[in-house]
DNA sequence: AAACGAAACTAACAGTTGTTAGTTAACATG
DNA sequence: CATGTTAACTAACAACTGTTAGTTTCGTTT
């Protein structure tokens, strides 16, 4: 177990207070003042504010671009892709439950970085319509409107960051496993 | 068809600018310039900046509360209820697109109001979880979690307002049956 | 014509912002 | 012991923040 260099804890406390005022509500004498230091002192580490917001977005993103390139190039088919997509959500979503907000709200202030965030994202949604696109073509899965499907089931994957933190003692694999029986056969007795 | 007053056109451009860079990136004059006026000139019509999302935010609330309120005291069974919940989102975030980004990003820099909105928000979920307690007690729903099953209907519903005008041409009353069929039936065939 | 109100303006404020430069103290390495 | 590195510090910067005060412009009402 290696510890954290003193740039990972910054960077770590900095996901936690954009996760509870936002980026730009965020001042460096607030992350600062967190750490113990002078705002200065902050730039023996870091190179600047938004460098802090682009490691934290955009490591994020490759982690669920690498994970959805393993699952769309399996041979499962479409229902066990998409559990294998929610596995994927809850795993990160909870290990990364700071870090999730700043991917949800703040990618808007990534400047530089915003193209290659906007397109990995592109990218992911793409997969994962064209694994629910299979699912129709199959017969596995219903067929209505393939948007609104991946819209609701993205979007609750997506906040898993907010509601997770809310349950303490929660198991992930019960959470996995709920969220597939909602997600994909509904509420409906 | 009363035409808007200066202070309305202002807080439904300020709405607008929120939900592109978020409340506390967005400046009175950024504000102003697309207001086409001087930063100070806006304070002939609104008190603060902070009172323009306060006005944003709680006045999108409290219709969701009325809303809420007039469903749960029907005598609809847990479906139909369920269907009427899906129909106030639709129509509330269809009317409020800009609105509904701050309700849902930029409510922690309430201040003063923030008690009161976490109130309506919370009494806004406890009506609904009873909802689905209901539905569970009666049989008419599967049971499993209803806190799983809230979160989820709930987080789709709360990002309407990101997806909707992702799609022109789109029929409210279609997107409902869609979103309806979905949430309560699943994709699974 | 005179007075009024609405809505814009200019100028300025006090405080905050991210960041840089230069310095110092503690500690490890030669 | 001398040296170098790490990570803190103080001081300062130029730009930007929300907001106020006082003034001007202009169409409407008396």
């Amino acid at each position: 177990m290696k510890s954290e260099t003193r740039q990972e804890e910054i960077i770590r406390v900095a996901a936690k207070l954009f996760k509870e005022k936002g980026y730009s509500a965020v001042t460096m004498r607030d992350l600062a003042k967190v750490m113990g230091i002078k705002a200065a002192s902050l730039y023996n580490h870091i190179k600047s504010k938004q460098d802090i917001l682009k490691t934290i977005i955009i490591s994020l993103a490759e982690e669920f671009t690498e994970g959805m390139q393993l699952i769309q190039s399996s041979n499962d088919n479409c229902i066990d892709k998409l559990n294998k997509i929610i596995e994927l959500h809850v795993k990160i979503s909870s290990q990364n439950i700071y870090g999730m907000a700043s991917l949800n709200n703040d990618w808007m202030h990534l400047e530089e970085k915003l193209g290659y965030y906007q397109k990995l994202r592109s990218d992911y949604e793409n997969d994962f319509r064209s694994i629910l696109n299979a699912g129709i073509a199959s017969g596995e899965i219903v067929n209505v409107k393939p948007d609104v499907m991946m819209f609701s089931i993205l979007t609750t994957l997506r906040s898993l960051y907010i509601w997770i933190p809310k349950k303490d003692d929660i198991d992930l694999n019960d959470l996995t496993n709920t969220l597939s029986h909602i997600l994909i056969n509904g509420i409906n007795k």
